[in-house]
DNA sequence: AACACCGAAACATCCGAGGTCTGTTGCAGG
DNA sequence: CCTGCAACAGACCTCGGATGTTTCGGTGTT
């Protein structure tokens, strides 16, 4: 294994280990790499590759440090992962996030603070009336975040962060070609608020299944792939080999 | 920002862009180093972080490649960063697996083939009367991944497979100190086979989210947390309506 | 045709010399 | 005593070259 993988993993462990706590400053890089055995150009290739996934953190003229590793930072680095599936696997990313968008709904309906409903409804306000198809994702992605933030789980919430980003390149796409899609957003939008503004959980998860599903079904029409195995629809096609 | 992050960000569209497919080669590191304007160095740092998360594949004394880029590849990296958070947020990520989990259950009574379920029963039946803890989690991972692999979704079923890491050492523990742990996890694991063998998803979801609830229950005891309600039931999520 | 050897190509690793940024220190002035 | 500016030291940034290792493919022998 070369050296630089290896001292990723050392580094990792002292990570793990509590050698290194969060927002402990590492050894400088030239005393770290006596000490692991390697030379600097190498240790840094290890630094550079952990700070792309958000462990560490450098800072020239000061030092590097080891991040917060909060499950929201480190889960954020996938969204650079994501970036990667644009086109092709966006499908199944909108079936994983229809999954788990309406069980944040819900979640949020029971744990949210009456403060963060208010200011859900707020974002709601925001928007114009006619918005441009631009501003409506955006806004569509705050009230996303802001739910599923409102969930009380920063890994679902990361998670739904990350599988949101590509998906939105969708939804602007279909706001521009599908007409009536705007209103519906937000007619839709209003519901789920309001489920969660009156605590019914299993109302605002219904919600955001067809919330989620419409633009689910949306793209897979537009895609042509109405013959797509991969996606949970009614039936499948139970492998004609028995029977 | 340093001219190893703008490389990052050039390979990076460069591969989004199509110019670099997957399998691709790249230009050897000079090449690549005097086109993007840099040095080897670092050049050699933004490869070898782009390798952490998979997306190039180096390989000594032939040349560096850009990897499949299929989502079970780069979700996978995913494990890498979970596995830094241990001990505090595992219920965080076992609340998620138990939104995930009884869905991917569910697609799979509707999408395995016979074959995968023949071969999902074998496992089951591979396991001794009297198993050790390590064996039967070992297997436990292997039926679970198997479900999730019959979801259909690869996506889905990389996610999984990052979840499972942390929470098999908290499995393993369970296994060791709750009695009747053993027989239970067996039992339950014959239920879900048999309700994905009938085709009855309802079923099989209903097993799954009582399976891992199982887990999440007694480890939200075990650390002395009793009483945070993070998820509600979690029904009527209608991810396939057949019946 | 199968196998062993050899050389070219490409990555791995190391080293040392500047360059740049940041936090701190110390002095002068209000 | 407090404030502001300038110089300093520490730490990371970037570079380019030299040397070691591994792999691939061509060549020659058996």
């Amino acid at each position: 294994m070369p050296v630089t993988d290896v001292a990723i993993d050392k580094i990792k462990d002292m990570i793990i280990s509590g050698e290194l706590a969060p927002g402990d400053r590492l050894p400088k890089e030239a005393e770290l790499a006596q000490r692991l055995g390697l030379s600097r150009s190498s240790l840094r290739e290890a630094v550079k590759a952990l700070c792309l996934i958000r462990v560490l953190d450098v800072r020239q003229g000061d030092g590097t440090y080891v991040t917060s590793l909060e499950p929201n930072l480190l889960l954020d680095a996938m969204t650079f992962v994501v970036d990667f599936h644009r086109d092709d696997t966006v499908l199944d990313f909108l079936a994983v996030r229809r999954i788990l968008e309406p069980a944040a709904t819900a979640l949020a309906a029971l744990h949210m603070s009456d403060d963060d409903i208010t200011e859900l409804g707020q974002l709601l306000g925001e928007l114009e009336d006619s918005p441009t198809v631009e501003a409506l994702v955006a806004n569509d992605l705050q009230f996303h975040r802001k739910i599923a933030d409102g969930s009380g789980n920063p890994v679902l919430c990361s998670l739904l962060d990350s599988l949101s980003g590509p998906t939105a390149r969708a939804r602007i796409w279909r706001g521009l070609t599908q007409e009536g899609a705007v209103a519906k957003t937000r007619e839709q939008h209003s519901a789920i608020y309001d489920a969660i503004a009156a605590r019914e959980p299993e109302l605002a998860r219904s919600w955001a299944t067809v919330h989620v599903a419409g633009v689910e079904q949306w793209l897979r029409n537009a895609l042509g792939t109405a013959d797509d195995p991969t996606v949970p629809d009614s039936d499948a096609e139970p492998a004609a080999e028995a029977s």
